[in-house]
RNA sequence: GUGGCGGUAGCUCAGAGGUAGAGUCCCGGAUUGUGAUUCCGGUCGUCGUGGGUUCGAAUCCCAUCCGCCACCCCA
């Protein structure tokens, strides 16, 4: 063991069965996001260690002791892992003038790193769907981001999952309410925990986000940014309340939900499962509307969301999206049949039928064994009588009946056949499955 | 990053100073070309790693790695 290398800690391989439930996730959240007019975005896993910087702010956690930053040896370029999306989107879409001729609709998908602590649903490198619509002022987008957020979990059949809405306010207001805070916790100094103490100048925002039970009663004294919201802001987030209303989605205003990332103002939204311990939260986002200013850009409004892939899967582990299987395995017997079955193997598979064709030898029982461990419908054999006779036998392996042996000019039509009864059958199968359950 | 618990066969786990085990999986066989079940046989381990204590360590001690739980934070 010691000299074999291992994976870094919080970094894991995710091997076929798993990988099998990933691909299967990755497309049901691709078709979701094209069925709202999104479209996908494919930017590097490395970048700029200042746009991460610019972006996400210099004082959160996730710059100050989160990210993997190097410098690249060979020219002294200070780069990092990307810890999110949305920073990356937005480059991209400023360096190619994406919203040149309009608003864009963009998803992405894909690896991100953040060196914490490794926990269940907490990884070093781990996955998110996100979502990002670039030139809408909102309420309109906001609130069809949190819509379709909730048809996904309909459509998965996840059915615990709590929404947490808040605004943030617009920068000037948040720096109003930061001020109004800050003189409120200076006042009650005495009062506030270590971790308080720390984040007063920081970020006090944080501190009303604290777990402390000893805290809670003067953070409910405390000076709420819902108070500090202008009319335009107070009209954004009651427009978007009302929309999710008229579309039946319960939210919870938590007045004390903080994104941990700079970039937001106005609409920031959570959806929290009870299921996953610390790591509840599911997916999270809101808007960002100065980030493309930010970032050099022409002014233009946003709004975005991820969706944590490792928390979302674990959440529907119980209903795993069934594999695709093999559909035929090939038997032979002897260095002659074997030659025949490589070419009755290939020709099924320009068919587009799914063939495993036998390797490393072994008896026919030993054949036959692998044949249906591998989950093929039916084995063809090539022996020695079928080579004389310029056969193939057919063995259905699941259904009920009888073995047969077939010319090698026809023997397709009639694999074809067998294939398709069987996928009926288990097409019936599961309507039965779904409507008796 | 802080604190707590854990790591024994590919997998699930028992063993708590005295010869490393069970189930499962895998492999072979049960009269020569046929799957499940059954029966028989077999492989598998530096007991996470490295040190220490001891006549003797999977077992006790220290360090370290990895995982889990909580904090911190977040998807």
């Amino acid at each position: 063991m010691s000299t074999i290398l291992q994976a870094l800690r919080g970094m894991n391989d995710i091997l076929p069965d798993e990988a099998e439930r990933w691909e299967a996730y990755e497309f049901v959240l691709a078709a979701w996001a094209k069925s709202y007019g999104y479209r996908p975005l494919r930017t590097p896993l490395v970048e700029p260690t200042a746009l991460f910087r610019r972006a996400i702010g210099e004082v959160t956690d996730i710059v100050e002791k989160e990210m993997y930053s190097f410098t690249d040896q060979l020219n002294g370029d200070h780069v990092s892992l990307r810890p999110e999306g949305t920073a990356s989107c937005v480059r991209a879409v400023l360096q190619h003038n994406l919203l040149y001729d309009g608003p864009k609709r963009l998803y992405y998908h894909g690896p991100m790193f953040r060196h914490e602590r490794p926990q269940k649903g907490r990884y070093r490198q781990f996955h998110q769907f996100g979502v990002e619509a670039l030139g809408w002022l909102g309420p309109d987008v906001d609130a069809e981001h949190i819509l379709m957020c909730a048809r996904l979990w309909e459509e998965l059949g996840i059915e615990d999952l709590r929404l947490e809405i808040n605004s943030l306010g617009s920068a000037e207001e948040r720096a109003q309410h930061r001020h109004a805070l800050l003189a409120y916790f200076e006042s009650h100094a005495g009062q506030l925990d270590q971790d308080a103490s720390r984040r007063l100048h920081s970020n006090p925002l944080r501190i009303l986000d604290s777990k402390n039970p000893d805290m809670q009663t003067l953070i409910r004294g405390a000076p709420m940014l819902i108070d500090h919201l202008g009319p335009d802001s107070k009209a954004h987030f009651d427009a978007v309340r009302g929309l999710l209303t008229e579309a039946g989605i319960q939210a919870t205003v938590n007045s004390r939900l903080v994104r941990g990332l700079d970039y937001y103002n106005r609409t920031v939204f959570e959806w929290v499962s009870d299921r996953l311990g610390a790591q509840g939260t599911v997916c999270a986002g809101g808007r960002y509307d100065g980030l493309i200013a930010q970032l050099g850009g022409k002014p233009a409004p946003a709004c975005g969301f991820a969706i944590g892939l490792e928390r979302l899967m674990a959440l529907v582990e119980d209903h795993p999206p069934a594999p695709t299987s093999t559909e035929v395995y090939v038997i032979h017997q002897g260095d002659e049949a074997a030659t025949v079955a490589f070419a009755v193997a290939d020709e099924m598979r320009r068919v587009g039928m799914s063939v495993i064709l036998n390797c490393g030898g072994g008896s026919l029982k030993t054949q036959m064994r692998r044949a249906d461990a591998s989950g093929a419908v039916l084995a063809v054999i090539v022996g020695e009588d079928e080579l004389r006779s310029g056969e193939v036998t057919l063995k259905p392996l699941r259904a009920q009946g009888e073995q047969w042996r077939t010319s090698r000019t026809d023997y397709i039509e009639q694999v074809a056949e067998l294939l398709l009864g069987q996928n009926e059958d288990e097409q019936l199968e599961d309507e039965n499955g779904r409507t008796g359950s």
